[in-house]
DNA sequence: GCCAACGTTGGC
DNA sequence: GCCAACGTTGGC
């Protein structure tokens, strides 16, 4: 099972809206990149919602109920089913994120643009081991 | 509000 | 098909 991390600026969407919600689709991604991944995700992948913009910093964990499909209204067009996890207690910054070295390769450090990425199992387990020291 | 980094566009 | 110019995004 692969992890991942989706953006979103929570003023359009946040983690919130979701958990109020109990679940939504994820659509709208363009970035050629980022599209690439998204059409990747499977059913059961876990996904950290990361909050653009004030807030820089991962605030929840989502995952997606269904495998990664085509907009049935665009065929071009990327969409991944998705249900609220759990929030995190406290929000885990962009800024204590790049204070671990061996985050710094992590496309949230190296590709600000980037809205769509993968977590590799050595970056979940330091994520995870940043969120249990708090 | 600025800038860096990346994407996209359009002229050749 | 290349590349310069421009636009967009997100962090600072």
């Amino acid at each position: 099972m692969v992890k991942w991390l989706f953006k979103q600026e929570p003023s359009d969407y946040s983690y919130d809206d979701l958990a109020a919600e109990g679940k939504t689709i994820w659509e709208g991604v363009n970035n050629p990149l980022a599209k690439q991944y998204l059409r990747q995700v499977q059913s059961g992948d876990q996904i950290l919602f990361y909050h653009t913009g004030k807030e820089k910093a991962i605030v929840g964990i989502m995952a997606a109920t269904e495998a990664a499909k085509s907009d049935p209204n665009d065929e071009k067009a990327v969409i991944v089913s998705v249900k609220p996890v759990e929030k995190l207690k406290q929000p885990l910054t962009l800024a204590r994120i790049k204070q671990e070295p061996k985050l710094a390769n992590w496309e949230l450090v190296r590709l600000a643009r980037l809205s769509v990425m993968p977590i590799t199992k050595e970056q979940w387990s330091i994520l995870k081991s940043i969120l249990e020291e708090a």
